[in-house]
DNA sequence: CATGAATGAGAGTTCATTCAT
DNA sequence: GATGAATGAACTCTCATTCAT
C-alpha cells in the first residue's frame, strides 16, 4: 500500500512539475509557440516522457486552462477583506484588470481563445468559471440591497460589468489600441476604468 | 479592350474565392492553423496559384482586415440619417452589434484575431480603422454639446463606450457565454445593450 | 523569301536578347541563382515566351558555355600584336587572368563547373576550347624555335602551364585563399604569377 | 555502461552512414543540387531524420570538409619518414595527386566546390586547413636552407607549387583533359608532374 | 520509468515548365 | 508570336507522436 501510495504521489509530482514548466512557457510564449519538445527540454526529460503523464498537447492545454482558473479564484481571494459590497466590487474590477495584465496568456486562453472543440463542457474547470461568474452576480446582489442600482436586474447589470471590463482588457491584450500613441495605452485603460467606477456609483 | 476588362474582373473574382476561403478557414481554425494549402485545397486549385494572387500568408490576411472594415464602414454609413447625435450613438451602438452577428468573420479578423506581428501600421487598412475611431470620438462630443455626458473627457467615454460593445459582443463570438441557458444568451445581449443605452442616457 | 528571312533574322534578334539578358545575370549571379523568371522580367516578356527559342533551361546553358569560349578567345586576340613568341606566351597568361577576374563566371563554366551530363561533346563548344588549347601548345612550340625550354616536350609543358595558371585562377575564384588575409590575395596572384614568368624565362 | 558505448558508436554510424551519402550527393551534383530529401533517400531514411544527426545542411556540409582535411593530413602522415627535405617535397606532391585520385570527392569538396558562404572561419576545419598549408610554406623555407630556390620568396613559392599541383588535379577531377585521347590522360598527368619535379630541382 | 531514435505529416515557398487563348 | 494562368514537384525545416529498448 505504502507503494501504491508513493507512486500515485510520485505521479502527480510529475504532472505538476510538466505543467509547471508548461505554465512558465506557456505564460512567457503563448499557447501555439509552446512545444511539447519546449517543455521537455524545459524539465530536463524528453519528450516521450511527457506522454507518460498526458495523453497528448490538448490534454495539457486542458490542465492549463483548469490552472487559469484556479488562479484566476486565487487571485480574487483578497476580495474577502472587503467588506462593503460596492468597494469589493470595485476591487474585483481591479483585480481582474490586474490579471489580465500579469498573465495575459492565461486571460487568453480563459477569455479569448477559441477553445479546442472537443473540450468537456462539464470538465471542472467550467464549473470554476461559474462560480467566479456567480461570484460577480452576488456581488452585484448585495450591492443593491446597499442601495445600489436601483431597479437594474442584477444579473443583466453582472454580464454588463463583465463585458465592460472584458472589453477593455481583450482590446489591449490583442493589440486593438494602437489608435493610441503607445505611451498613451496604459493611461487610457486607467481614465477608462476610473470613469467606468465613476459611473457605476451613481447609477 | 473586352479581353482586358474580362481579365481583370477574373483576376478579381480569383482573389475574392481565395479570401472568401480564407477567411473561413482564418476564423475557423486561427491565423495559426491555416495553411496556405488549406486555402487551395478549398478552392481546388494548388497551393503555387495562391501566390500568383498574393504575396504570402500574411498579404491574405491583411486584404480581409481592409475588406472588413471598408464593410464595417459601409454598415454604418446608415448613421448619416440620423439627426439627434445621441440616437445616432444609439444606433451606432445597434449597428454594431447587428455588423458583429451578421458578419462574424470579419468581426472576428478586425476586432479579436492575433494579427501577424510585421503588419504595416501605416497602411490604408488601419487608417479605415481610425476612421471609423474618430467617427465615435466625434459623435460622442457632439452629444456633448447637446447636453450629454457632462463633464466627461470625450476620448475616454468613447473608448468605455467602446469596450463595452466590444466586450458584448466579443464575448458572445468567442462563446464565453455559456454559463447562460442557450435559448437566454441571445435575450441578455438584449437586455444588457438596453441596458447601456439607459445607463448612457443619465449620465 | 524576303519574309522567310527577316523571320529568321528576328528569331535570331530575339534569341540573343534573352542570351544577352542570360549573359548579364549570370555574370551577376552564377548559374544556379538565375531562373528563368528573372531572365523573362529583364527583357520584360514573358516566361513562355523563353521556351519559343529555347527547349529548356540547359539550353541557354549551353549557349552561354558557347558564347564564354567565343569572349576568351576574342580575349586573346590582341596576342597577335604581340610578335616575339615568349612575350606573347607571357600575355597570354596575362590575359588569361585578366579573363578570369573580369568574367569569373564564364571562367567558372569554363574551366570549373560540373557540367550537366548531357552536354554535347562533339559541339562546336568543345572546339572552340580545342582552338585556345592548341594556340597555347603551338605558341609553346614556337618559344622553343626562340630557343626557350630547351629539351622539355612542348605538350607536356604546354599542359603544365595552362595547370599552374588555372590552379591559381581557381584557387581565387572558388575562395581557397582565406588562409591569406583579404587584402593579401590579390597581392599574392601577382607575386606568384611574376614568379611563374620568372621561372619560365630560365628554364 | 556497455549500453551507452554502443549508443554512442551507433550514432556515430548513423553520423558516417548519413555523411558518405551526402558527400557522394555533393559531388555528383553540387552543393546546390543536392537536397536533405536526396541524403535521406540514399540511406532510406526520412528527411526528419537527417536533423536528428546534423543541424542542417550546411552541418552536413562542415563535417565532410572537416573529414577531408583529417584524411588529408593522415596521408600525409608519411612525409615524416624523408629525411631531406627537397624528397620530402617531391613526396608531398606524389601524396598530393594520390590524394586526389583516391579519394577524388573529398577534394573536390576540399579545394573546389562552392562552399556554403556562413561558413565559420574560426572552425577547426578551416584549421586543419591552415595546418596543411603552413606544412608546405615550412618546408619549402626548408629547402632553401639545403641550397634550393635561391633567392625565391617562399610564401610566394610554395603557393605557386600549390596552384600548379591543384591546377593538374582539377582539370583531371573535373574532367576538362577531354582535348587529350582517353588514355594520354593519366600520361599526360604523369608526365607534367615530372617535368615539374624537374623544374623545381633547377630552380 | 524513461528515452533515443525514428517518422509521417505538414508548414511556407519557389521553380521550370505547359497550355489554352 | 506572346502570354496569363496554372501546376507538380521540389525545397528546407518543425512538430506531435510512437515504439523498441
Amino acid at each position: 500500500m505504502g507503494v501504491k501510495e508513493r507512486k500515485a504521489r510520485d505521479r502527480k509530482e510529475m504532472r505538476e512539475t510538466i505543467l509547471q514548466s508548461a505554465h512558465q512557457l506557456f505564460v512567457d510564449k503563448g499557447f501555439e509557440d509552446v512545444s511539447i519538445r519546449n517543455i521537455a527540454e524545459a524539465i530536463e526529460y524528453s519528450p516521450a516522457t511527457i506522454y507518460l503523464y498526458f495523453k497528448d498537447k490538448n490534454e495539457i492545454f486542458y490542465a492549463l486552462h483548469g490552472e487559469a482558473f484556479k488562479k484566476f479564484n486565487e487571485f480574487m481571494a483578497v476580495l474577502a477583506e472587503v467588506k462593503d459590497p460596492f468597494k469589493r466590487l470595485i476591487k474585483m474590477g481591479e483585480r481582474y484588470m490586474e490579471f489580465t495584465f500579469q498573465f495575459p496568456k492565461y486571460y487568453d486562453i480563459m477569455f479569448i481563445m477559441q477553445a479546442p472543440m472537443d473540450c468537456d463542457v462539464n470538465s471542472e474547470d467550467w464549473k470554476v468559471g461559474e462560480i467566479a461568474h456567480s461570484q460577480l452576480e452576488n456581488l452585484v446582489k448585495e450591492c443593491q440591497q446597499h442601495g445600489h442600482f436601483k431597479s437594474k436586474e442584477y444579473k443583466t447589470l453582472s454580464f454588463l460589468i463583465w463585458s465592460t471590463m472584458h472589453g477593455m482588457c481583450s482590446l489591449a491584450l490583442r493589440d486593438r489600441m494602437k489608435i493610441y500613441e503607445e505611451e498613451e495605452r496604459a493611461k487610457m485603460l486607467d481614465k477608462s476604468f476610473k470613469m467606468f467606477k465613476q459611473i457605476l456609483s451613481t447609477i
